[in-house]
DNA sequence: AACTATTTATAAGA
DNA sequence: TTCTTATAAATAGTT
């Protein structure tokens, strides 16, 4: 049906079987809607050109996924099982990675030790939680160091402000009234014992060594 | 294409409609199939009657599956998700419980202690792992103290039958001649030094503690 | 299931 | 890609 007639077998020249596939695409998708709408039918039609790109007609009365649905009851033929054994193996790896988790932290807790951990295992399990504490206190203490020149400077700010002010009031010969209160007022004593309490409270832990290695005496600059 | 041209609507009358139903699919698989020959493509045609009856065409150079699997690719569709809606919904459980544990393990190594930990947390994991390490120690050094009670019964054992030996020997009168080297012989000293490796070896962890306390004197019975 | 008048699809060319 | 058009192919109505 053309100017001549052609022999069915593969297109040679590229170009020249890009568009008959794009012709031809539009004229069976054309009978495929045709199908659908003069008997009653239900087409799905997927196409893939030879470049892999991807075309579908599918009757406005149904859905691919129905489709393959109705094509799997009827054909017998399962479509679905391997997405389905291939996410199993996907949900087994996960528990099986998450059971090695969490007993990576049961021994690191300090559970479990009982079972299977060699001597070495111990050992090695016992460096590794000392360098782990190392480095959290480190970071507390980090924390500790940062929170309390916030407030060292909060206080400077504030005994600086307080200063100002009295100068204030004794230039203009008015009394200072507040003053023996200031502290309250402005509640800088409690910034400050909050200061101390970090300062002079020792960790609790570790009792076991009669000098526990966690009273470190945290310097203030 | 006929004797008369017709309108692309429904064919009320059954019999017609099952006629043109039968002439035009034979027409659309041809149509499919010379598509597939001339132009190198993948094609999938899945026809159901009004009646319900199956037909297909695809492309001997795939299978359905395949191209159900492609078309999923592809379009970015999952056709069998909601099959499996609750398998998802546990591998996506999976998957969270196994991020949670992961950080919480990073957070007992001492990794991401900068992000999102407040002060009371880190203080509050110091003292876990403080707890942890006595505990990993605690198990340490009952093995030891357990190995180094089997050792120490193994050693009596020996030279309690060194001691019989010897006797018998005495009593016979014969030379015992190899005694003066019966230690290296039976490999007792090495065992001896081996249990002692453990009792004096101390700990060569927290450096940072002057008084280490991982130096404590392993009392054996 | 065949026939065939007619419509429709499309190959080649622009 | 799109349009054009001569021709091949498909098929509606008929037998």
């Amino acid at each position: 049906m053309g100017r001549g007639k052609i022999e069915i077998k593969r297109i040679e020249n590229t170009t020249n079987r890009q568009v008959t596939y794009s012709k031809r695409r539009t004229g069976i998708v054309k009978k495929a809607r045709e199908l659908t709408v003069l008997c009653d039918a239900e087409v799905s039609l997927i196409m893939f050109s030879s470049t892999g790109k991807l075309s579908e007609f599918i009757s406005p009365s149904i859905t691919t996924k129905k489709i393959y649905d109705q094509y799997q009851q009827i054909s017998g033929i399962n479509l679905w099982n391997s997405h389905y054994e291939k996410m199993q193996e996907s949900l087994k790896k996960q528990k099986e990675t998450n059971m090695r988790l969490r007993k990576e932290i049961r021994q690191r807790i300090g559970e479990s030790l009982d079972d299977d951990m060699s001597f070495d295992e111990l050992r090695s399990l016992e460096q590794d939680l000392d360098e782990s504490v190392k480095l959290v206190r480190d970071r507390k203490y980090h924390m500790i160091a940062t929170q309390t020149e916030t407030y060292r400077k909060k206080l400077r700010n504030l005994q600086e402000t307080h200063t100002h002010l009295v100068r204030e009031f004794e230039t203009r010969g008015e009394d200072p009234y507040y003053e023996s209160d200031y502290e309250s007022l402005l509640g800088m004593s409690s910034v400050g014992a909050h200061i101390v309490s970090y300062r002079v409270q020792p960790s609790q832990h570790n009792i076991q060594n009669g000098e526990g290695y966690g009273s470190h005496n945290l310097r203030l600059a």
